[in-house]
RNA sequence: GGCGGCAUAGCCAAGUGGUAAGGCAGCGGUCUGCAAAACCGUUAUACACCGGUUCGAAUCCGGUUGCCGCCUCCA
């Protein structure tokens, strides 16, 4: 029994979380259609996603949690005409991509992954069924799904029919017999991807994999399904269509969305040039610092990818590592398996509420501060109960990094990667530094300030920066201005 | 034209009707030879504007303005 409140699209309302079977959830959410690399925006779906799969486990849920790839469609057979090459080639392609992307961010491998193509059996039978249920008719080897029978339509999206033919620019599709009307069922072009079927060779239309497959893995109703924004219309308004017209009973409890991300305040869209793929913005940021970016924004606000607010979100992730460290330093850097404290419980009351997980992150921060000021303090002899404390805390943070995805490294490998990347990008020679460092500390030593801070000027312009400690001097690189 | 969303300090951002989390930047301080790092303190008579409901609203209702998204492939 958790307190688990959830947005629902359909009802337009925080509601209650009950799972359909207790103790277990089915979730779907609508993978890439892989005919081109992964975007940022790709990168919050699937993030805001695998955290709310990482944390329904960890409040104890057993989830079967289905992300399918959709690897037939116009798209791709567009893009891989253009390039000379078979759509499964182009699809598999993007999917290894996908994968690599995926892995870099850490984000964890969904239960089930189809593949549409895997489908196209169920997917033929979805359309018989709708077919014989009198919601698809075919036409000119075609079969389209026919909305004005799903007296439902638009109960997702809020839409009605007669509302929306106003104003919509729809092709006009002579074979249909409302505009809206939507293809369930292509027939084959030549050249193009093609399978037997009642109606003769073809392929699977948009939206209809969906239903199949997620019927296929998770049965007739399931818990939760999710995507971007985006995707509310058409795309899972005509899935409810497809999947309640064909079996007849509610097809989800709950559906999900995620809000975009927008670029320096703009859309972010091919017209505009700014579409940012997740290979490049991996170049330049940690993928911790990533992650947290965009976990700071709560998932259905539209979030503004900008330098500044990367460069904060990496700040705010070292913030936490430094302190692990120093916990680590003053305890020992053992993990023992600790029951879960206040940190943790707070946690969850924010992620309990619709996945804050902004909220969550400024929890962090509060106790990352309240622990310095202790640690100040005790100096380093902590007391029994401060130090139970501690390890506490830190057993929680681990625990909240493994629902976020981040604080995945041991603190020193962290920093030291940190290094050994901007060492290596600055072109930075170890053993000058170190000699300059040994320099400057016999000059300190004779108190001969003006030279030792000459020295450390002469780093500085190096992007050294200098740290005199107690027991003698760190250095570190100093972070990328741009 | 239809549907929906958003508007909180210099910037980013949370906020569940009871009196504004957190982060960044800034300022003052502790520490330091001086710095850096870390920490402390400080920074919204106030949540776009106007009304209303309420003992009490950023939070609910109505209206106004501005921005955005969807309605066409899109996470």
């Amino acid at each position: 029994m958790t307190n688990l409140k959830i947005y629902n699209t359909l009802t337009r309302k925080k509601e209650t979380f009950e799972p359909i079977k207790p103790g277990k959830v089915g979730i779907y959410v609508c993978g890439p259609t892989v005919y081109d690399a992964c975007h940022i925006g790709h990168a919050r779906s699937v993030v805001v996603f695998d955290v709310i799969v990482r944390y329904l486990r960890a409040i104890g849920y057993e989830v079967t949690y289905v992300r399918n790839f959709t690897d037939v469609d116009d798209k791709i057979i567009n893009r891989a005409g253009e390039l000379g090459i078979s759509t499964q080639e182009l699809s598999e392609r993007h999917i290894k991509e996908f994968y690599e992307e995926m892995d870099a961010l850490n984000v964890e491998r969904a239960t089930i992954e189809p593949k549409a193509t895997d489908h196209i059996e169920e997917i033929i039978e979805v359309i018989e069924r709708l077919v014989l249920r009198g919601h698809a008719y075919e036409a000119g080897g075609d079969v389209f799904f026919a909305v004005e029978t799903f007296k439902d339509y638009g109960k997702l999206s809020g839409r009605r029919l007669d509302e929306m033919q106003a104003g919509a620019r729809v092709e006009i599709d002579e074979k249909k017999r409302n505009p809206f009307d939507f293809v369930l069922w292509k027939g084959a072009k030549p050249g193009e991807p093609m399978w037997d079927s009642p109606w003769g060779k073809g392929r699977p239309g948009w939206h209809i994999e969906c239903s199949a497959m997620s019927t296929r893995f998770l049965g007739y109703h399931f818990d939760i399904h999710g995507g971007g924004k985006d995707l509310i219309f058409p795309h899972h308004e005509n899935e409810i269509a497809q999947s309640e017209g064909a079996l007849g009973e509610q097809f989800v409890n709950f559906w999900v969305h995620n809000g975009f991300v927008k670029i320096d305040q703009e859309k972010m869209s091919k017209s505009l040039g700014n579409f940012l793929v997740i290979k490049e913005i991996l170049k330049q940021y940690h993928p911790e610092a990533l992650r947290v970016f965009l976990l700071s924004n709560h998932y259905r606000s539209p979030v503004d990818f900008t330098h500044q607010s990367m460069v904060e979100a990496g700040d705010g992730i070292e913030k936490i590592y430094a302190f692990q460290q120093r916990i680590d330093g003053l305890l020992g850097p053992s993990r023992n398996e600790q029951g879960p404290g206040p940190l943790w419980e707070n946690f969850c009351r924010a992620m309990d509420d619709d996945f804050n997980t902004a909220r969550g992150i400024g929890l962090v921060f509060e106790t990352v501060r309240q622990l310095n000021r202790l640690m100040d303090d005790i100096g380093e002899r902590p007391g029994q109960q401060d130090q139970a404390r501690l390890v506490s805390t830190r057993a929680d943070l681990m625990r909240i990094g493994d629902v976020l995805g981040i604080l995945t490294e041991a603190p020193d490998k962290f920093f030291e990667q940190k290094q050994a990347d901007l060492l290596e990008r600055k072109g930075i020679d170890i053993a000058v530094v170190e000699r300059r460092i040994a320099d400057r500390a016999r000059a300190r030593e004779q108190k001969d300030w003006a030279e030792a801070d000459r020295i450390r000027d002469e780093l500085s312009a190096m992007d050294i920066l200098i740290e005199d400690r107690a027991g003698g001097t760190n250095w570190k690189v100093s972070k990328p201005k741009d």
